[in-house]
RNA sequence: GCGCCGGUAGCUCAGUGGACAGAGCAUCGGAUUUCUAAUCCGACGGUCGCAGGUUCGAGUCCUGCCCGGCGUGCCA
C-alpha cells in the first residue's frame, strides 16, 4: 500500500534533528480536517534547537519547499500542519486497494523469518469449555496476523495428555467405569475425574494411587497406556469437531506425551551443568539468585512434569524451527512457569531464550448466581460452561434472526452455515475485541449479542457494503477521482482505511488482536453513519445520479469492504455476503 | 509476606506522553414508501482508585498507598 506519511517524512528530515523513520511516527492526523491532513508535533525539537516549539514550527512553514504531493505547510501553535495534494494522492491510495485487493494491506516486515505459535493446547479427557476459548482463537488470529506480515507460522496444539491428572483418571476409570473403554465418551471421562476428585478429598489415599497409576504410566504399563490412548482419541475427536466450528486449525499436533523420550537426557544435562539438584528427594533447579522460588523438574517417585516436558518442547522447537519468536498463547496464571522456564533455558546457555514468549492473557470467570461473584470455574467440581453449548446457542440465535429477515438472503443460501459464521462470530469478536489482559466475566448476553459493538455488527456493514456493490451493477474502477468524495463522512472513510496496515503491525508487535477488533469498530461505525444518510438524502447515496461520483463512491465502498473482509480474516471470521 | 496483572460514565470496555477523555450496553426521545433498521441521529451520564513526583504538557511515565484478581516445590 502507498505510503503517504513515508513520503512526507522523507521531505521533512532534511530540515529537521531527526531521522526520517522517527518524524514518520511522529506524524499524526488533525483532529479536525480543516487543519490539514497530517501534523507534526514540534515539542521534541525545543531541547535540540533551543527554540520553542512554536517558533519551530512556524519556521519550518516558512522555509520549507513543497515537495511533490504536499500543497501547503502552516503552523498552528505548535504543530506543523501539513495539507496534501487530496485527489492525488488519495485516489492513488484507493485505486490501489481496488486493483490489488485485500493482499495489498499485507507487508513483508516477517519475510524468512519463522514464528512458532502454540494455541488452544487443552487437555485431554474433558470437554472444552468457555475458558479454553481464549488461547485458541487469540493464538489463531495471531497466527494470521504474523502472516500478514509475512511471517512464516507454525501453529502447535500442545494437547495436554501427560501428567499425574491422567493416572488418577485411569485409576477412576478402573475403580468405578461400568463401560468398555471403547464405548466412552469425554462426559464418562469427566464425570470419571470429578467423581474421583471429589472422592480423594475425603479419601487422600486416592491422590497416592493417582500419582502411582502414573507412574504406571509413565513407566510404560501397556494397560495403563491401552486405556491412556483410548481416552486421547475420544478427546482429539470431539476437540477437533469444536476447531472445525471455530475454523481453527493447527500445522502440528505434538502432545506433551511425545516429549517424554526426551526428558531423561535433559535431566541428565541439567545434572551435569549443576543447572538441576537433588532437593527433598526430589529435582529442582535453583533459582534464587534469579529472584524465583525454584522450577521442579522430577518429583520424589521419579516422575516428570509439565516443566520438563516443557523444557524438551523448546528444545525441539528450536531445532527444528529455529523459529524467530516462539510464542506460548497461554493464561497469565502462568506466568511464573514461563519465567522459569526462560531463566532455566538461559543458564543453559541458549541465546535464542530470549525469543520465547509467554503472550498471557486475563482469566475468564463464571458469575455466582447467588452471590453475585465472578470466580474461576473447576472441572474438578464439574462447574463449567461448554464450549459447545455456548457456540451452539449463538448458532440458534442467529437462525431465528436469519429467519426474520428470510427475504434478504439469495435463494441457495446455506442457512445452517450462514448461521454458524455470524453465531459463532459474535462469540468469537466479543472475546477478541477486549485486551488480552483483562479478565473477563462471561456473560451469556453479552456474547451472544448481536447490536453494537459486536461482531455481527462488522459482518453486517460488511453484507450492506457487498450488497451496494451487487446493486450498483457496473464495476469498480481503480481511477476515479477522490476529488468527488465530498461528505465529510466520506472524507473520514479514506483517513481511517489508510491507517489499517499501520494497525496490522501493531496488533502483530503487541501481540494484541484486540487492535484489529477496534479498528474495525470505528470503520463500521463510520461507514454505516455513511450508510444511513442515503435514507433521508438520496443524492449522498453511493449509487447516485452522476456517473463520476458514483465511480468515486464504488472505489471507497469497495476499498471499505476489503479492509472489514481482511480484518475478519485476520480474527479468524467470516464475512458474509448477505445476512 | 513477596511477585505479577487489573482499577476510566450505572454496566462492559477503547484511549503510541500531545490539540476538547471516547464507544457500546442500559435509560429517555427521534428516524423505516431503504443502496439490507443486525442500522442511524439526539439526550443523559466522568474527583480517569487515592496521594505525591517527573514534564512545556500525565488517564498514559516514576514512587508510595487502597481495592480486586492470579501466582508463590511434588497439578497443568
Amino acid at each position: 500500500m502507498i505510503e503517504i506519511k513515508k513520503q512526507i517524512a522523507d521531505s521533512l528530515a532534511e530540515h529537521l534533528p531527526a531521522e526520517s523513520e522517527n518524524i514518520e511516527n511522529l506524524l499524526q492526523i488533525p483532529p479536525e480536517p480543516e487543519m490539514g491532513d497530517y501534523a507534526l508535533p514540534c515539542f521534541v525539537f525545543a531541547k535540540k534547537l533551543k527554540k520553542s516549539p512554536a517558533k519551530i514550527a512556524e519556521k519550518l512553514a516558512e522555509n520549507l519547499s513543497k515537495p511533490d504531493g504536499i500543497n501547503e505547510f502552516h503552523a498552528e501553535g505548535p504543530y506543523l500542519n501539513i495539507s496534501v495534494d487530496r485527489p492525488r494522492m488519495y485516489s492513488k491510495l484507493l485505486g490501489s486497494i481496488v486493483k490489488t485487493g485485500k493482499e495489498v494491506f499485507s507487508n513483508d516486515s516477517g519475510k524468512g523469518k519463522t514464528v512458532v505459535i502454540d494455541y488452544s493446547s487443552p487437555n485431554i479427557a474433558k470437554h472444552l469449555a468457555v475458558h479454553h476459548l481464549r488461547s485458541a482463537i487469540i493464538g489463531r488470529s495471531l497466527y494470521n496476523i504474523f502472516q500478514a506480515c509475512g511471517y512464516h507460522c507454525i501453529g502447535i496444539n500442545h494437547l495436554g495428555d501427560w501428567g499425574t491428572s491422567f493416572g488418577k483418571l485411569i485409576a477412576a476409570f478402573e475403580r468405578y467405569s461400568d463401560v468398555s473403554p471403547q464405548d466412552a465418551d469425554v462426559s464418562d471421562l469427566q464425570n470419571l475425574y470429578v467423581r474421583f476428585s471429589k472422592e480423594s478429598e475425603e479419601n487422600p489415599e486416592l491422590e497416592d494411587l493417582g500419582r502411582r497409576k502414573f507412574k504406571e504410566l509413565e513407566n510404560g504399563d501397556p494397560e495403563a497406556t491401552k486405556l491412556w490412548k483410548q481416552f486421547k482419541k475420544i478427546s482429539i475427536e470431539e476437540f477437533k469437531k469444536i476447531y472445525e466450528l471455530l475454523g481453527i486449525e493447527f500445522d502440528a499436533y505434538t502432545p506433551e506425551s511425545f516429549y517424554l523420550s526426551l526428558a531423561e537426557d535433559l535431566l541428565n544435562r541439567l545434572r551435569a551443568k549443576d543447572i538441576a539438584m537433588e532437593s527433598e528427594n526430589a529435582v529442582i533447579a535453583d533459582l534464587e539468585e534469579q529472584d524465583m522460588p525454584p522450577l521442579m523438574l522430577q518429583k520424589n517417585d521419579g516422575t516428570t512434569l509439565y516443566a520438563t516436558r516443557d523444557l524438551c518442547a523448546a528444545e525441539y522447537r528450536w531445532i527444528n524451527y529455529r523459529f524467530e519468536h516462539c510464542i506460548y498463547v497461554v493464561g497469565g496464571e502462568q506466568k511464573l512457569h514461563f519465567r522459569q522456564l526462560k531463566t532455566v533455558l538461559k543458564k543453559m546457555g541458549y541465546d535464542w531464550s530470549d525469543r520465547i514468549e509467554h503472550i498471557d492473557f486475563g482469566l475468564l470467570k463464571l458469575r455466582d448466581p447467588k452471590t453475585g461473584k465472578a470466580s474461576v470455574g473447576s472441572t474438578r467440581k464439574g462447574d463449567m460452561i461448554l464450549l459447545e453449548d455456548v457456540l451452539k446457542n449463538g448458532i440458534e440465535r442467529a437462525k431465528e434472526k436469519l429467519n426474520e429477515n428470510i427475504e434478504k438472503l439469495s435463494d441457495d443460501a446455506d442457512l445452517d452455515k450462514l448461521a454458524a459464521r455470524i453465531g459463532i462470530g459474535a462469540v468469537m469478536f466479543s472475546d477478541l475485541a477486549v485486551k488480552r489482559n483483562k479478565d473477563v466475566v462471561f456473560d451469556w448476553d453479552r456474547m451472544l449479542d448481536f447490536h453494537g459493538d459486536t461482531g455481527p455488527y462488522v459482518q453486517y456493514a460488511h453484507a450492506r457494503l457487498c450488497s451496494i456493490l451487487r446493486k450498483a451493477g457496473v464495476d469498480v474502477r481503480p481511477n476515479a477521482d477522490c476529488a468527488l468524495l465530498k461528505l465529510p463522512e466520506e472524507w473520514k472513510l479514506v483517513r481511517l482505511i489508510e491507517i489499517y496496515p499501520s494497525r496490522i503491525m501493531q496488533a502483530a508487535e503487541k501481540r494484541e488482536p484486540s487492535i484489529i477488533a477496534n479498528y474495525l469498530l470505528n470503520l463500521c461505525k463510520l461507514f454505516s453513519s455513511y450508510y444511513s444518510l442515503g435514507m433521508k438524502e438520496p443524492e449522498k447515496r453511493v449509487i447516485c445520479e452522476d456517473q463520476h461520483v458514483l465511480g468515486a463512491r464504488l472505489m471507497l465502498v469497495e476499498a471499505t469492504k476489503n479492509v472489514i473482509a481482511h480484518g475478519l480474516e485476520l480474527l479468524g471470521m467470516n464475512a458474509p455476503e448477505r445476512m
